[in-house]
DNA sequence: GGTTATTACCTGCATATACAGATTAATCGA
DNA sequence: TCGATTAATCTGTATATGCAGGTAATAACC
């Protein structure tokens, strides 16, 4: 079987974005009792994890426009699961972190995060899905310099 | 180096996600020239190889909803370069095909979009890129089982 | 043949995504 | 210090995504 790497099938665009999407549809079934998205999941946890940070700075973290994150923090923040302040030295930064109560509703997803990702794991294999966390870190940057 | 598979920051969705936003984005920025985005240059170019078909048949060939194929559709139809009819022997199904127009855009877009997917499968390497595309492959028959 | 079940598609709703441009606040240079 | 520049965020607009539920047409069953 000869795979034709410029053969519009074998799209890099396409194939990431479709595997996101059917990954994403998986995980949000998952994460369904908890009332998260895999998006909000992810959000969740990097504030859990890294802390209270600006909207920027999570930006950049998460490789993903401020402008997008700016809204999805807005839903987050309706459900009061995070909270946004002024920040006191520079008055244009707003700090985003989590609050007592995402950081409780992050503690109950864990566990359906981490069975649907050992299924996953498990099904693909830990070597494989190491080689593609790999690859895709690769290819990230790869599109950085492009 | 050590990889916990079970860390939220080596999420899959998160990753894949992630990804197919990055790669989007160098892609949209390829086809600007023609004023098409990426999810746009899959779509005509799925009608394009495959042929006129109804949404269904669409939808499953790209592992997509047919709800979110159908207001993506009106957008390419909006701009004529889709065409939709009613079928015959089913008055339920709507065949979709591509037009002229649509395959004049698209004949000008395959040049921009080879250009970039050729840069990008020769920066991570023609072997990474078909052990990439087989792995997204195979998660998305490891998802569909779990 | 008529009732029921199924199928194909569409609408309403909510969220995710990002570009362009506006706004506000800090910083830098003269 | 004032004016210009830069930086951080928000708004407007458009598309992408999918679930729930609706509508219409076909198929299945008695």
């Amino acid at each position: 079987m000869v795979l034709d790497p410029v053969s519009p099938e074998n799209c890099m665009s396409y194939r990431l974005r479709r595997a996101a999407r059917v990954a994403g549809r998986a995980y949000d079934e998952a994460l369904k009792p908890v009332g998260l998205r895999n998006t909000q999941f992810t959000l969740l946890g990097a504030l859990e994890i890294s802390g209270a940070q600006s909207i920027n700075a999570l930006a950049a973290l998460l490789e993903t426009d401020a402008t997008t994150l700016n809204r999805n923090l807005n839903v987050l923040e309706r459900r009061g699961l995070v909270r946004q302040g002024p920040e006191m030295r520079d008055g244009r930064v707003r700090t985003v972190e989590i609050s007592e109560q995402g950081r409780t509703l992050y503690s109950e997803a864990l566990p359906l995060w981490t069975q649907v990702q050992s299924n996953l794991v498990a099904s693909i294999g830990k070597d494989t899905h190491a080689q593609l966390l790999e690859t895709l870190r690769e290819l990230e940057g790869a599109l950085d310099h492009l």
